[in-house]
DNA sequence: ATTTATGCAAATCGTTTGCAAACCT
DNA sequence: AGGTTTGCAAACGATTTGCATAAAT
């Protein structure tokens, strides 16, 4: 079916870079709330992921943190997930897709899928949208009993790769 | 028009119903074009489908026409994702779900994703939220070569059983 | 009669998990 | 020390696939 490639040496910004030190202090505080420990490899993580311009996948992430096993960052990424320092992007690839917070990125912004190999791109969306989401979500709040948290708002379509 | 439904029905929602004749007819054109047979086991699958107010997992799927093998739900609804018959949602549910395609049921709707359990029910956007998405498409689709198919809008929380 | 669809079971592969060694505080 | 984190390998489970049989045209 789907040729689901992810060529890791494309475009993923900056090379094995370190956190700026007010998004490390604001991680880390999550950490020690959470009785974490904020090791090398967990800031390792975060820092590939703070890099990035767009979700990765566990395969990209251990490009960028070759120390780190598998499955270790496997469950690095559930943490950071339940500690809200971390979010699941859901597409058609394989493989699950990983960004930072919003809350800690302060960078709100939505994403470009490609039905045919699965890759993800950030966009902003123009304030007029994100105002009318933002009313629908109430209204759906008024309307239902079902707790609107975020939203997201996804264009799906084809990748210059993909043509 | 004034009813955007927030249809939350039970688990199971699906009854065995028979395929409304026009559908059925639409569907079968699409079936013989790709040069496929539309045996009993398939119009169950789209009837099954057709039939419900949510996306719907193979499982699901799979007590409303328990005649057939998981096996081949899969490889059909694969066929019938090929064919824009079907259409697959995205959820963090451990399963994927499947809807008929839009342009089937002339029914434009969104999501309302369960982040704890992974439900989906179906939800109709205001007409505000649709012109303002439909002019972000247009606006990436000038500025980036990325060519938008579609859209999807969900909104992201906890449905009502998951508190 | 010939081609396609199905059922069954085995294989695939991203992800999870158990456990002993390595690490942090 | 007393705990957490890590690596390794084995386990897990949703999905896929090979092949012989059944159904459709």
């Amino acid at each position: 079916m789907g040729s689901d490639e992810v060529n890791a040496t494309t475009s993923t910004g900056a090379r094995r870079s370190r956190l700026e030190p007010e998004l490390r202090a604001r991680v880390a505080k999550r950490f020690l709330e959470g009785e974490y420990r904020f090791t090398r490899n967990r800031e390792a993580l975060v820092a590939t992921l703070a890099a990035a311009d767009r979700p990765l996948t566990i395969p990209e992430i251990g490009v960028a943190a070759r120390t780190l096993a598998v499955s270790s960052i496997y469950r690095n990424v559930a943490m950071l997930e339940a500690l809200g320092i971390v979010q699941g992007v859901v597409t058609a690839s394989d493989f699950a897709h990983y960004e930072l917070a919003e809350d800690l990125t302060e960078h709100h912004h939505h994403h470009l899928v490609c039905s045919s190999c699965g890759a993800v791109e950030d966009f902003v969306a123009p304030a007029q949208l994100e105002d009318s989401v933002r009313a629908a979500a109430r209204r759906v709040g008024r309307k239902s009993r079902f707790r609107v948290e975020r939203h997201s708002v996804d264009f799906i379509g084809l990748c210059p790769n993909c043509v």
